[in-house]
RNA sequence: GGACCCGUGGCCUAGUCAGGAUAGGGCAUCGGCCUCCUAAGCCGAGGGUCGGGGGUUCGAAUCCCCCCGGGUCCGCCA
């Protein structure tokens, strides 16, 4: 038989049992040939590996029951059935169901042959429009470490664009710095009140407790006094609301003098010393924003020192970056103000008080945006305030000048943000509208995921609960290492550190990519640390008995005889290698990366089921074997290839 | 109060956009399987009013309406 190669073998089955059908349609009644021919994956083996459900549509229009005519397209299609090479036979079901049987002979070859001959690039369908793309993701403040929250988006983000990258668009991922904000004069001022410190430890940890414990003592002082000051204005509910508040920070305190004493204890001796810090902290801000040198120097050192201890997270985790983008550049190249300028020249700002304010609401009535926003008519968006009353900018306001920027420089902007900031996203796109970028609003995409929280409680940046993605790691890859010190003994020890890394921090990345992004993941150590089904690890030790078949085998196989594969969980498996294509094709065009982490589970589910039950190497005759083999082959590239879109290694042995 | 998201066995989760055949998995529990390619595994068992109620349909976890529960947002925070 002639060798063939197909970059989606399903899809040329489906293709196959499309073209049949619309024949055997236009023989009926060519009519028919307008209803929607959707093939889909039946729930069982027994019905064949596509099914069509016309009859039931066609039935009223036919007046025939969907049954009798499932009956007839089986008949007429017997005749046609040569001209289609991968179908077997198509059969009439249930009620009207017609199935569609692939010839497995020819399909187990053309996807085997096709996912050894493509290797790397299996499953990679190139799109037909590329486009030049950008992902923002991460962009964690720089004021306290990646957590295990943030991470969700790192990994998310780093998914999607390793997945649109092998779609084949142009894909550049930019980190935003924002060093801009209320936060960053925080943090930074409480790194001059303890006299610009060496880091003791890993930089941005250090960082993250000088941050927690300023935020902290600046909020204590700030609520005393407003109680204090307005004792009598104050009804008793608002003050007992205060005090509650007040509370919850004192107990905050007490956390952060016991995990960070020498900080804790320096800060809050330089914070007595100082009659108003609120100010202080206030005036670095607008000094910040206004550049000058002293401030500049002051908060880029802090910010840089943050960053440099995220880059050696990042790199562990294999996460890289094209560019950084600071947010205060977009300052003092005056593209903050120019936005804003031109924003108040719409019809849609209008002063409260000292600032301005955005109608989004106006903007969204409109333009007739609201339904494409999924929201409901009667629902009032709430105005956006465009700066402080100090003369400073605000988040949202600097990131519709950043946002320009990107959409400037790509096709299609992707967002990776948390869920909560809908609100923000979807006023910052309306302010597009404003400006007359309907064209570059449509453009840019707010990819939403939802919170990882620990159980009853929220991690907390500013209050310093969180748990670092490199405490995450570390456990993680101690796990693995334990485990593969056990029962890879003879592995030189570089060999099972290296091991222990890829798996340790595959299971924490499968963990956070598995999960729908909209659904919020309660925080488990043994959730996001797990080896067993459903894990990263567990693919990962798929891939590596695959991986041990093929170093065992006694020779290597360039073509066998597929029509010995007969065996059912033989044919789910190709089934699940062929399908492999369609489904990175879905995962893209939707930017869905957690069915990748489904279809590589169910890959794996499969592989070990058949590793179990029957023999590869000893298999007999010896054409099976060969058969099998090659199999095994394929198995190992679809599994590698949709590890790497997870950003997760495939280790040959573990 | 309003808007959005989520609700699937004890716990976690796929399927919901594009309605179809006995609702897939995993954890935990119980029972089996290593002189045989890595037991991070495999096989089997029990366990489900798909939050509730209406409706549309030949057919609803999926679509529509109402309600309930949880989360998020509604800041001169980001």
């Amino acid at each position: 038989m002639e060798r063939r190669v197909s970059e989606n073998p399903f899809g040329e089955f489906r293709r196959e049992c499309r073209d049949l059908l619309l024949r055997v349609l236009e023989k009926i009644s060519p009519d028919l040939m307008t209803y929607k021919v959707a093939l889909e994956i039946p729930p069982n083996p027994q019905f064949g590996e596509l099914t069509s459900l016309i009859c039931f549509e066609a039935s009223k229009y036919l007046s025939k029951p969907p049954l009798e005519l499932a009956r007839e397209i089986e008949a007429i299609s017997k005749s046609e059935l040569g001209f289609f090479p991968l179908l077997e036979s198509i059969e009439a079901a249930g009620q009207g169901y017609v199935n569609f049987h692939a010839n497995f002979e020819r399909l187990s070859s053309l996807t085997i042959e096709s996912a050894i001959a493509l290797d790397k690039e299996y499953g990679y369908v190139k799109t037909e429009k590329p486009e030049k793309i950008i992902v923002e993701h991460t962009s964690v403040n720089p004021i306290h470490p990646i957590h295990v929250g943030s991470a969700r988006n790192t990994f998310l983000g780093d998914s999607i664009a390793r997945i649109l990258k092998a779609r084949g668009h142009s894909v550049s991922v930019h980190y935003y710095v924002d060093d801009v904000g209320r936060q960053s004069a925080i943090v930074a001022y409480g790194y001059k009140l303890l006299g610009r410190p060496k880091p003791s430890s890993k930089p941005d940890h250090f960082i993250g407790a000088i941050y927690a414990v300023t935020n902290c003592l600046l909020e204590i002082r700030r609520l005393k006094k407003l109680l204090e000051r307005s004792k009598d204005e104050l009804s008793h509910d608002e003050a007992q609301r205060i005090r509650n508040i007040l509370d919850d920070w004192v107990a905050v305190a007490v956390e952060l003098q016991e995990k960070f004493p020498d900080i804790f204890s320096s800060l809050l001796e330089a914070f007595e010393k100082v009659a108003d810090p609120e100010s202080e902290v206030n005036l670095l801000m607008r000094n910040y924003e206004e550049g000058d040198s002293e401030a500049k120097e002051l908060i880029r050192e802090v910010s840089s020192l943050c960053l440099e201890g995220f880059k050696q997270t990042l790199e562990r985790a294999g996460i890289t970056f094209d560019s950084w983008d600071w947010e205060s550049d977009f300052i003092w190249s005056g593209d903050v103000a120019r936005c804003l300028n031109a924003l108040k020249k719409t019809p849609y700002v209008f002063r409260s008080g000292d600032v301005f304010e955005f109608d989004a609401e106006s903007v969204a009535r409109d333009f007739g945006l609201k339904e494409a926003l999924g929201m409901k008519k009667n629902y009032e968006i709430p105005s956006l305030t465009l700066g402080r009353s100090d003369g400073t900018t605000l988040y949202t306001t600097r990131d519709i000048a950043y946002s320009i920027w990107k959409l400037e420089n790509a096709d299609r902007v992707i967002n990776v943000i948390g869920i909560e900031q809908r609100l923000a996203q979807i006023q910052l796109k309306l302010a597009l509208y404003a400006l007359g970028y309907s064209g570059k609003a449509e453009r840019l995409i707010h990819f939403a995921y939802n919170l990882v929280n620990f159980p009853g409680q929220r991690i907390s940046g500013r209050r310093g609960r969180y748990i670092t993605l490199d405490e995450a790691m570390d456990e993680a890859v101690s796990r693995a290492y334990e485990e593969i010190n056990k029962r890879s003994a003879d592995l030189t020890e570089e060999e099972k550190r290296k091991i222990s890394e890829f798996v340790g921090i595959g299971a924490v990345k499968y963990a956070l990519i598995e999960t729908d992004p909209l659904k919020p993941i309660v925080f488990t150590w043994d959730k996001v640390i797990n080896f067993e089904r459903n894990s990263g690890p567990y693919i990962q030790y798929s891939h590596a008995r695959a991986c041990s078949i093929l170093r065992r085998a006694p020779r290597r196989i360039e073509e066998a005889d597929f029509s010995l594969l007969k065996e059912p969980i033989e044919h789910e498996i190709i089934l699940l290698i062929a399908r492999f294509p369609e489904i990175f094709m879905e995962a893209a065009d939707n930017l869905r990366p957690n069915i990748i982490a489904d279809f590589a589970n169910s890959l794996a589910d499969k592989f070990n089921a058949f590793y179990a039950s029957l023999p590869v190497i000893k298999a007999e005759p010896p054409e099976l074997s060969n058969a099998r083999l090659m199999l095994v082959n394929a198995t190992r590239i679809t599994l590698r290839n949709a590890l790497f879109l997870m950003g997760i290694e495939a280790p040959q042995r573990m």
